[in-house]
DNA sequence: TTTTTGTAGATTGTTGACAATTCAAGGATG
DNA sequence: CATCCTTGAATTGTCAACAATCTACAAAAA
């Protein structure tokens, strides 16, 4: 007998509907299918699953705890539209967490874990040349939640990944320009040289400095769009 | 017509059942009214709070993200018995996001705002000259979670407040002894002269240390725990 | 004795129905 | 013409019943 089951029953050994509803509606939120500020149905949701208004209604509590929907009474949840004062205090949370994280690798950082993170960057080398934003946007994602998950701290890397949830709501038009994406990638060996040079300020200041850009970039996207509207 | 409506009238304006039942076990959790690792049954809730089983289950799904139960499929949900990696985890983030409150209360405190935080360290003194453990417990939440409040992130202050939430389920017995209070409340007034000084990493590092205070406590507890049961 | 098997009771998972509230459209009234 | 009701459909809040699963205990087998 095998000490871990298969994979299949693992599943399904998981909270059932609710866990699954769960899923679906936070991917299809995270996906960009449900508009910021969009509300949820619950009988159609319920029918599009094939499953009852109960499921989906606990679903609703659990992203609604989590920051994607916002609930109002008798009225209906809807898919949360963060304001930008909020989105900024998100972004600047972040930012000292990375500082955090870039502290503790250039102390602990093993080899191993090195040649993980550079290869990674190298890979986003590649989709930037291949000019695939998708594909480069994916990689980002995947090198600062692994370098957080090397701090070794998991509630650090849990509320890290809540907050890119929140901050997927927003984000997704933000790139849409892919000039920064040669940036970008230069300050991720950036972070990989202040790592390696075992300085902790250095490090810390580099990832901080590094998160924030996302922040500018949310910040301008905004002028842009709430400044024209007067011609 | 007044733009704030009648306290009692806004309480039922947020969405009723699930939210007080909700808010009633957790109350009741925090208050060590059950304790970690026990079971909590939906049927006898439900009846004890004169509701059905709908609006607990989903009191029970907004508890399960929050940290505050973890549920098994087909057996319940149960009060979180924090392990004490996890603990130290979180005793370690919190202390870094103090480290980011000192930071900037060392720069941008107003004289108000440092008004208030004296009167609540000698609101502090008085309790431990009493003897009142109760007292300055929650007195030092208050001040903490005010400090937290004033660094103007709200993001932060919601996240540093679920972590407390959740040591909560841990440090009960901590304070057990009433010798480390004179300790505590004196390093509160180290917090209030470091950033009065304006010096940010001085302010900063005086609020990590003091937040490590609790780590410390835990550890200890724990290793008398497990130390004598081989007597 | 130890282990296994098989029930009976308790508990959770899920559903459909009913009650309460909101929302939009149409009509009455000034 | 604008404003205020009225009314009915749509939607959410709550509940009670049924189905599936687990737990504990007793009987049977090794």
């Amino acid at each position: 007998m095998s000490l871990a089951p298969h994979p299949t029953i693992a599943l399904l050994q998981s909270n059932s509907l609710t866990m699954v509803v769960q899923q679906e509606i936070e991917r299809a939120i995270l996906a960009g299918e449900y508009a910021p500020g969009e509300k949820l149905n619950e009988a159609a949701l319920a029918l599009r699953m094939g499953v009852s208004r109960g499921p989906v209604r606990e679903a609703f509590r659990m992203l609604d705890e989590a920051g994607l929907v916002r609930s109002e009474k008798n009225r209906g949840v809807f898919v949360r539209d963060i304001p930008l004062d909020e989105a900024i205090e998100i972004y600047e949370l972040r930012a000292a967490m990375e500082e955090l994280v870039g502290k503790h690798l250039a102390r602990h950082i093993t080899p191993a874990q090195y040649a993980e993170a550079e290869a990674m960057v190298q890979a986003m080398d590649v989709a930037v040349r291949a000019k695939n934003e998708l594909a480069f946007h994916q990689l980002n994602l995947g090198f600062h939640d692994r370098l957080v998950e090397m701090s070794g701290n998991r509630k650090l890397a849990a509320i890290y990944r809540k907050l890119v949830k929140e901050l997927a709501l927003i984000r997704r038009r933000n790139l849409a320009d892919a000039g920064v994406l040669p940036l970008s990638a230069s300050e991720h060996r950036d972070i990989l040289e202040a790592i390696a040079s075992g300085d902790p300020e250095r490090a810390g200041r580099v990832m901080f400095e590094h998160a924030l850009d996302g922040k500018q970039r949310t910040i301008h996207q905004h002028e842009n769009e709430a400044g024209p509207p007067a011609a």
